[in-house]
DNA sequence: ACCGCCGGGTGCC
DNA sequence: ACCGCCGGGTGCC
């Protein structure tokens, strides 16, 4: 009945997820990112510089730009000036002319650019009064091939490039570099709460209470769209604006950011703040004018006579509620006429915001909010702009943007971006149809801003249209390429900056000593599985193999050439931690690799020859009927876990290699050739029709039987890394009589929108189980309706258990959370619980410290793993 | 630009 | 006077 379906789960999730699991399940996200950001970017894109050469500025009586002591400028080259087609023309931060670069200079200069053989980065030092020219220091930046293409070519102009003296960045930068970048990670967006500005109550439109927190959050919301603040490194100096970090320098004050990034933790009500926030902070600090429907005693038989009479009764009221004058500064830059918040959103937090405004927002107050989705959407201009919320998703926005899209028509009066991280490429056409959206103000709602690298940061200033950086060169510049490349006062900087626009507080944030939100209580406990003797007789068959692997890995010293193996070793032995069954197509990539395909054509067939021949085959190690055949290279069929130990015992006591029982052919572990899994499933399904069941999967069934009985209320996630796990538990629930869904990483997002309403659904008849794989979903998920959390595999890494916790352990939850860890006694998964613990200094090890170091903690590792 | 360069004015000392 | 020198006009690319 349900084999069928279980196979399928097996064809489908086999290798492909083994393969995700192994690599991604893995040991240091953190790490894998930081050398993601460096060795892609070592400075924005991979560029080194050449050297340096002092140029000349001339021209500086034409224009405006000017250009204060040590400021950036940036080289143009203008190919249509009409005076001279190698004309580089030269520009301050802000975008203003300054002059141009002397002409026979400029000649050498155009080469090298135009032919893209270097970047010229200029900066000025001195001579920023002078009335016609000045120096400029150029750098000149690219790729090693073309360094000596550039020195040449400038030299043949009489342009020799000064390239002594440039910061050697060697091997030793790299680990400075991975020291400060996680420094930059984990500390980038902390403390940035501290006392900001108060509290603010909401206006009276906002039906829900707003916790401490909140009013916090509404409070530096309001401030940032209404206070003119000057800009993060802004600072008056007499009658000028100045910029401490680009020196530049502005008789206007300059442009503040109306808006920002509100990166607190999820759960923590980020979308009810901005909902209270529009209906907070219109214009001139006041509330969001909104019509209230009162409903007038009409008399009942006059209802009774005729509804419609009554929704023409109801008499429109118009609140007009005079908030205290919020800030002194006069709002004369607030374009009055825009009304609108327009929130971009993934698809899949739609119903989110719609059930949000519906249930914060007073029932009696008559918000217009129009849904801008499907092909049906109403895209006249005039329509959209007279509503209080427009939401659309980034997808419709994208599509959307071209000459006559309507959203980037339209003035809004606040722009919001939901889960903001989600548009981090540059390239990416949703990131361009975000940055052409016209508004006031604007928002970044996220929770987790950097998703991988610095650089993802940039699209979020860039959005927010934080000057000079929305401008690439001068955020790689200025930030990028110094954090980089390890230097402590571009982390300083990016810090600074990041603060200034950012508010973030975690669960765990307190305000005034409290805790911001209070959770219900969390119990973590962990039960030991014993194995039954014939799955212990396997897996310590499993280990030792395994383990002689290792040994020779390690004592070859190729421990981490090999690593792959090696997680594959571990693969297998916490899949026999789980079910037997786990396991049956990983150990045939055993043999894949150490046999030709045309040998191992050869001896599948002669297998199944032998197995079809209906005789009882006979192992002649433990003369009974083979159990998990495997044919030798000599064609000799044993049982994969007899001739396992007899290669395992050679090996040791000979200290040579293995001779087969029947022929003394030398024969070798990875040499062993079994039955694809095609075939294995077709024997398994004709043979037996036969489910079996594990230690861990009667833990689960105990578990969850015993606690039907206790309250049938509660609601479960089962969470494993295995989805086949997954389908195996599938068999004993149905069984069993629990409806469950399912919700693993091969889903669509519609289908996983579907699962997710059903199961936190109170319905009678919803589901009591969610199957869960552990890194389904990532943030965001809410699965409140669950209390109980079953881990029933230890992950690599700590966090990733937490994150899935938190999924149900989270604003909303009611319940008392229990997780239950499944840890199978005396096994790899035991070993993996101590190493977690230690995890948070081995990370620290790990990047604090050399790369040997590095990689002596990892053997160290695997070698505690496997008892070695 | 307190420069260099150009081109017109000028021309014993 | 087909030069030198002086001094005013002038000046990015």
């Amino acid at each position: 009945m349900f084999s069928s379906r279980w196979r399928f789960g097996l064809d489908r999730y086999s290798e492909v997820d083994l393969f995700t699991d192994r690599y991604e399940a893995d040991v240091e996200t953190l790490s894998q990112a930081i050398r993601a950001a460096a060795s892609e970017e070592p400075d924005a894109d991979g560029s080194v510089l050449f050297g340096h050469l002092k140029g000349t500025v001339v021209g500086l009586r034409y224009y405006t730009g000017v250009v204060n002591q040590g400021e950036m400028v940036g080289l143009v080259r203008q190919p249509e000036n009409p005076y001279d087609r190698n004309a580089v023309m030269v520009a301050n931060i802000y975008g203003n002319q300054v002059g141009h670069i002397k002409r026979e200079l400029a000649a050498a200069m155009a080469h090298v650019m135009d032919n893209n053989l270097a970047k010229v980065e200029g900066v000025v030092h001195s001579g920023t009064k002078n009335t016609f020219t000045m120096p400029v220091m150029l750098s000149f930046w690219g790729k090693e091939e073309n360094k000596n293409a550039v020195i040449e070519g400038m030299a043949r102009r009489g342009y020799k490039l000064n390239t002594g003296g440039s910061s050697a960045t060697g091997t030793n930068t790299l680990n400075h570099l991975i020291s400060l970048l996680k420094n930059a990670f984990d500390n980038l967006f902390d403390g940035l709460m501290e006392s900001k500005d108060g509290e603010k109550e909401a206006a009276k439109s906002v039906g829900t209470p707003l916790l401490p927190h909140q009013k916090q959050a509404l409070s530096w919301m309001c401030a940032r769209e209404n206070k003119s603040v000057l800009p993060p490194f802004w600072e008056k100096r007499g009658e000028l604006y100045y910029n401490s970090l680009t020196c530049f320098s502005a008789k206007e004050i300059p442009e503040r950011i109306r808006g920002g990034i509100l990166a607190d933790d999820m759960g923590l009500g980020k979308t009810l703040t901005t909902i209270a926030l529009i209906l907070t902070n219109f214009h001139n600090g006041k509330p969001l004018p909104v019509e209230t429907f009162v409903s007038v005693a009409v008399c009942e038989c006059v209802q009774t006579i005729c509804r419609k009479v009554v929704v023409t009764l109801e008499i429109v009221v118009r609140l007009f509620v005079c908030a205290g004058v919020e800030s002194s500064v006069t709002e004369s830059a607030d374009d009055l006429s825009a009304r609108t918040t327009l929130i971009i959103c993934p698809l899949s937090v739609i119903s989110n915001w719609l059930h949000q405004l519906e249930q914060h927002v007073r029932a009696n107050v008559k918000l217009n909010v129009y849904l801008y989705y499907g092909s049906e959407r109403n895209r006249s201009k005039a329509f959209l702009s007279s509503q209080d919320v427009v939401i659309t998703t980034y997808n419709v926005l994208s599509a959307d943007s071209g000459v006559s899209s309507p959203l980037h028509g339209i003035n809004w009066l606040r722009v919001v971006l939901d889960e903001g991280h989600v548009v981090r490429n540059p390239n990416a056409q949703m990131s361009k149809a975000v940055l052409g959206l016209k508004a006031q103000r604007r928002w970044i709602l996220s929770g987790t801003p950097i998703q991988n690298s610095v650089k993802d940061l940039w699209m979020l200033l860039a959005f927010l249209r934080l000057k000079p950086f929305d401008v690439r060169e001068w955020w790689n510049r200025v930030i990028q390429r110094p954090v980089t490349q390890g230097d402590r006062a571009g982390l300083q900087n990016l810090q600074t900056l990041v603060k200034c626009i950012t508010l973030r507080r975690t669960k765990s944030s307190k305000v005034n000593g409290r805790p911001l939100v209070s959770l219900p209580e969390k119990a973590v406990c962990v039960e030991q599985v014993e194995l039954s003797q014939t799955e212990r007789e396997e897996y310590e068959l499993a280990r030792n193999e395994g383990k002689n692997t290792i040994r020779k890995y390690v004592a070859e010293g190729t421990v981490l050439r090999n690593y792959a193996d090696v997680l594959a070793i571990l693969m297998r032995l916490r899949q026999h931690c789980c079910h037997p069954d786990l396991l049956a197509k990983t150990s045939s990539d055993l043999g894949k690799t150490s046999t030709p395909a045309e040998l191992r054509e050869r001896l599948i067939d002669k297998l199944r020859l032998v197995l079809a021949s209906g005789s009882d085959e006979e192992c002649s190690v433990c003369l009974e009927s083979v159990h998990l055949p495997v044919i030798t290279h000599c064609a000799h069929v044993y049982c994969r876990p007899c001739i396992a130990q007899v290669i395992n015992t050679e090996q040791l006591t000979k200290k040579e290699t293995a001779r087969c029982p029947l022929c003394r052919s030398e024969i070798k572990a990875n040499e062993l050739v079994e039955f694809p899994q095609e075939e294995m499933e077709e024997e398994k399904s004709t043979n037996s029709d036969k489910w079996r069941t594990s230690s861990k999967v009667q833990a689960l069934m105990g578990n969850l039987l015993r606690l039907r009985c206790e309250d049938s209320s509660i609601k479960y996630l089962v969470v494993s890394q295995f989805t086949r796990f997954l389908s195996i538990l599938e068999a004993p629930l149905r069984e069993h009589g629990f409806s469950f869904v399912r919700l693993d990483g091969t889903m669509s997002q519609k289908k996983r929108t579907q699962v997710i309403q059903e199961f936190q659904s109170s319905a009678a008849d919803s589901p009591a189980i969610m199957l869960l794989s552990l890194k389904a979903g990532g943030v965001g998920l809410n699965l409140t309706a669950a209390s109980h959390v079953f881990l029933m595999d230890p992950a690599w890494n700590p966090a990733t258990e937490e994150q899935c916790i938190d999924r149900c352990h989270r604003l909303g939850q009611t319940r008392k959370v229990v997780v239950t860890k499944f840890i199978v006694k005396d096994s790899v998964e035991e070993n993996m619980v101590k190493i977690q613990r230690q995890k948070q200094d081995l990370v620290e090890k790990a990047f604090g410290s050399s790369n040997t170091e590095r990689k002596t903690s990892r053997i160290d590792d695997i070698k505690a793993l496997m008892e070695l």
